[in-house]
DNA sequence: TTGTAAGCGTTATCAC
DNA sequence: GTGATAACGCTTACAA
């Protein structure tokens, strides 16, 4: 490895008129500089960031730990992360934690360690102890897409109870009264919170008893598995309400393998969209999420509490969700 | 920021037992051991890594420079990588370059810069010259999905040529002589192979004449705008070969837009699958690549370059293409 | 305009 | 078993 000694010695200058070069800082000789130059170029050499790093005291990296980059959400959510982190000079490392505890603070604690200057977290139910972690080392944190009972922090979320609301009125305009949630975990808080959407529009048009709520996982095996406990109830739903993208296509499968179809003999609704150049054709009738712009907004204002400047006490931004209808919902036919 | 230093006071101890106690590397006594434990929970000490890093000259980083993260296939070979890279230790750095030669450097340049061990190149026009680039820094690369003409790398991906041949053979069989290949780059390889095997086909089966190859962007839009041109033609193709997924519902939509349908009017298919929790129905027969398993592959190999155990020549690792038959193919019906 | 010395937080080496 | 010292590659503060 070529250090900045070596290019010293090569341009018979001190490691410190490298370093000036390099940064554009200090003044330099026009002639030294070139002399330097030549000599960076001729050893090819390549400054060592980690060891600017530990003088600095940081990195120029952001931390993403969301759940699991293979669902378009989180795909398109990381993309506005990273795009935005690169315009300010930033770059990301992403973690996959699967929805699980351990991982998760495992995760937490390696970029504690690796010393990112800023974390953006989608958290499970040991959210609160992973921000208070996370904060003792005077680490920023954004949280993304799920608040923390309890605890101010810095949140970018979408509107789940609000969607929830929307898209469950929708479905009782359209005639149907035996609406099953197929949710995903009781204990993540757009789960819940989409629940209690469903369930205000549920109160206020009266049918609150008839329509059950069911908790899983946000995943695809989940759905299918929620689908059929809803199907084999009696009387049987005749609209069934996702609580994502994967729980949909998860129980739009069983309903076809149980041999019924959407939206023949019933209505799918979901949260969040799937961007039409994955998709054959647009088929769910959704709340879909500004997904990408969550990332480009969280990143904002995690880069914001970077900048010390900004002081302010814990900031909540709701991102408004769009309703989109398209062939999974029908009217109610009896 | 607490230093081992600060552990080590408050411990009465030396730095240097503290790093022993952290690292369990050399003998410490048991009393002392508890010590230290102690004042490390205390102070909720969290090691730099950087510092380490700068010593042992080794970051347990691994980067992965794709081109974007938001086509699913893209996304499975990342959690490949992940996956593989968490299992022995190694965190991943993902980067976006969107086949962009200037955006490739500068990010090549920033991950060597930030001393990755090793780098997982999705490159384009100059991957030579970044290659060379990294290796001149000492630092392992593998090559995925795209080879390199001319360059000895090692390198993972599928057999694009093979797949592209066995889909062309299935389309022939199917009776279709006019098809129209909508590819990725020119001079991006992959594009270039499965053209490669699009025309061995055609030659063998001697309508190689009646079938163009349009090359494009591997992207939704070029797939349109792709399949807009190829429907121009006089006379009309009866099969259209998406390049890639993207590429594949680009041209589908272009195709409904225009009034036309598939399969009824117009055979497709194409290069790369979907997942199925994506999608509402199976629908594009298709070469599919293993693009997890191309992830675990490229990272396994990495590493075990890393381990400098390993010394041998540059090693292409070719995984097999699976074809699948779906709706989207039918018989060619004049 | 250029250089010297010290230090960022670790750990390898060698001594006790 | 434990510790003093130097070093990893870089930059800040100060001096020349």
């Amino acid at each position: 490895m070529t250090t900045i000694r070596d290019v010293a010695r090569l341009a018979r200058v001190a490691p410190i008129t490298v370093s000036r070069v390099l940064n554009n800082a200090g003044p330099v000789n026009m002639e030294t500089r070139a002399r330097v130059e030549t000599a960076i170029a001729e050893l090819h050499y390549v400054p060592n960031v980690l060891a600017r790093s530990l003088r600095f005291k940081h990195t120029q990296t952001l931390a993403l730990v969301l759940t699991d980059i293979t669902n378009p959400f989180w795909t398109r959510v990381a993309r506005g992360v990273e795009d935005t982190a690169r315009r300010f000079g930033y770059s990301v490392i992403l973690c996959n934690t699967d929805e699980n505890e351990a991982i998760q603070l495992e995760t937490v604690n390696l970029l504690l360690q690796k010393q990112a200057d800023g974390i953006l977290l989608v958290p499970r139910r040991n959210g609160a102890a992973l921000v208070e972690r996370i904060r003792r080392q005077q680490v920023p944190v954004v949280v993304l897409d799920r608040h923390i009972p309890g605890l101010p922090v810095d949140i970018v979320r979408g509107d789940s109870e609000g969607g929830a609301y929307a898209l469950t009125r929708l479905l009782l305009e359209l005639g149907h009264t035996r609406i099953t949630l197929l949710s995903g975990p009781e204990d993540v808080p757009t789960a819940a919170d989409r629940a209690a959407g469903f369930r205000r529009a549920l109160v206020e048009a009266g049918c609150n008893t008839a329509c059950p709520v069911l908790f899983g996982e946000y995943s695809y095996t989940s759905g299918k598995a929620l689908a059929l406990q809803a199907l084999a109830a009696q009387p049987a739903p005749s609209a069934l309400f996702a609580g994502n993208n994967l729980i949909a296509t998860g129980a739009l499968h069983a309903v076809r393998e149980s041999g019924r179809d959407v939206p023949r003999d019933l209505s799918l609704v979901c949260f969040d969209d799937f961007p039409p150049e994955l998709l054959v054709e647009p088929f769910f009738t959704t709340a879909a999420q500004p997904a990408y712009e969550l990332g480009c907004q969280a990143t904002h204002l995690l880069l914001e509490r970077l900048s010390a400047s900004s002081t302010g006490g814990p900031r909540e931004i709701v991102l408004p969700v769009e309703i989109i209808t398209r062939r999974s919902s029908g009217p109610y036919t009896g």
